[in-house]
DNA sequence: TATGAATGAGGATTCATTCAT
DNA sequence: AATGAATGAATCCTCATTCAT
């Protein structure tokens, strides 16, 4: 694992917010460039080729990701808890960086090519294991209803996390996304808990 | 409400098709006036500009889109029948066109511009309407738990929903989309239920 | 066999020029669109991609030269007069077309690629066939020296006509090629045909 | 004449293999620091430009050049064995560096310049000049012919040498040069000397 | 003696679009 | 209704070269 030098970081920040503020569409090279203030063949001593700056791009959310998924596992506590933290972490990340809410559940960005579409369907496996480590936990433990599959469990945990990140961009940061991302959280927790 | 014309549908199916199976960034003039088999200025005979093609796909999404719901709307019987129409018509749509999973609910492909971008979101709070009346109407008929707003109800239903299809397509169709969904909506039925 | 359109026809002869005038570094599509008078883009009407130019390049080359080397095969009369006709043919040609001087002998030009100087090859060694025929006519008919081999004799043959083409160049035209070309040929007579 | 110093040298070295085993076009300054295992800026240290460099390649080629003919001319013995000499070293030569083969020749590739080009130009005449004096010399002795000029027999020597050079190339090496080679020497010496 | 970072100019190619026919 | 030919602007990327260190 090559740490980013503070160039490729500098670049890699810049594309996300070109992503983020106008699409994948305007992240060409000379926005880039044009962003951080150099020249187009200057970004060429950092990274070897555009696709280089994608792949650095998906490293750097996939980082972000794991390190979330990765708290929350290694927490002690209940099972709720670990979720509430996930779903915390990621209202907290996004009200600090709105513009990677345009950027973050964007699988279709990546889908154009293979080596990066591979990895984003890795990356949300492994995520996605993650929780179920944690999902099997509330089993156990009887903290969370057990009458539904682990797989059914984080879907219904996760997509609506996402889809109120994606409604939050959509409406141009319109609410709160702490406040709402909360209550949603409260709302569902009430759902998944097993009954007392 | 202008309707399509034979070749205008025919460029709007080709775009679809080509957003869908090999990503926006594939979507040019050229590649579509290839898909239909004439030349690329024909395809300005019937649109201005590429952005009104654009347009038009989206006016086809909108179209799916609403037709599912309303159809759900006013569908006579129980909110958990209707919600579950929902959660099959989409079931059913994306395994007769699993290339669509791929755009769907790509918001972001329609993000670079304002007019794209401001009518998903205006479809999006449509669709977001006709789920709110079908769960009040669960709220009224004691179908659906209450002790949930209707909008963390309906992003509990959606998020889910949404999230099965993305994963669906990005496991390339590695599983029976039909019957793991209905799996979900089962799961998720128990949760959103009233308790008898 | 695709015959060339006239503009396809014309940028060949584009290229030709400016290989031959400027060498191939300078062989851009930027020169070449200047030379023609249109813009770049409007090259790829013609051409896909600047390697097919070159392929184009090739073509003409092959069909000049092996139209040389066929009229001599399917000439009546002796041998010698079929090299004479052969010598004459080229000093022809390139008085005609000087700057085709710099270009034809210069497998170098082609050597970048595969798919080039595989051609180039193929070129060389079909020309040779031709005077292999022609050689091993002047053996049985007792116009040649038959004390050497096809293959050396074809090696004497064209050796000099190709280094006197190639001063010539160097010299930037500086002698009469034909006059010249014709001493060479009368000398290399006196050694190759058989002592009556 | 001032020499070259160890990196100069070792600069020339690797700009001739990269021009012999990729082309001239695949000269540049990134290759040529690549294949050195220094930087970019680190050749210019060296040579002020990559005119400079080439300028150098000429040299080196130049020497070589003239070291074989001004080794045959203060050769003692009759003409064709000095002759034979030279045809001998080129094959040797070669055989040993066959990647020469594939630059030795190619005027073309320093045509684009007039300062490389006027030293092509003077690096062939004077090559020429010492073989004028050889056959001159063997005119004298009686050994060679002396119903052919020296420019025409001169000719009918280093045309079929360079030739069979080319072929060999462009055979990638696909025959034992210095056998062939040395066949084609003894071919032409039959052609080229008097009668006894 | 060397390098990391940078750049203006230019490379091939593709884009959406226009125009004459 | 359709096309062949064309284009300005933009795409990613490479070039030889420079400069501060």
């Amino acid at each position: 694992m090559v740490p980013f030098t503070a160039r490729q970081k500098e670049i890699i920040d810049a594309a996300i917010s070109i992503i983020a503020e106008r699409g994948i569409q305007e992240l060409t090279i000379k926005n880039l460039s044009k962003a951080i203030g150099i020249s187009e063949p200057a970004i060429y001593r950092h990274y070897d080729s555009k696709m280089d700056i994608l792949l650095g791009v998906l490293t750097f959310f996939e980082e972000r990701n794991l390190s979330i998924f990765n708290k929350a596992l290694s927490m002690a506590g209940p099972a709720p808890e670990k979720l509430e933290f996930i779903y915390k972490q990621h209202f907290n990340h996004f009200s600090n960086n709105p513009a990677l809410a345009a950027v973050v559940f964007s699988e279709e960005i990546f889908q154009n090519d293979q080596r990066l579409s591979a990895r984003v369907a890795a990356l949300m496996s492994k995520s996605q294991n993650h929780l179920f480590k944690i999902i099997e936990a509330g089993f156990n433990s009887g903290e969370l209803r057990s009458d539904l599959s682990k797989e059914e469990l984080s879907m219904i945990i996760m997509g609506p996390l996402r889809l109120i990140i994606i409604r939050w961009h959509l409406s141009k940061y319109g609410f709160d996304l702490k406040q709402q991302g909360n209550k949603l959280w409260k709302a569902l927790k009430k759902l998944i808990q097993k009954a007392q």
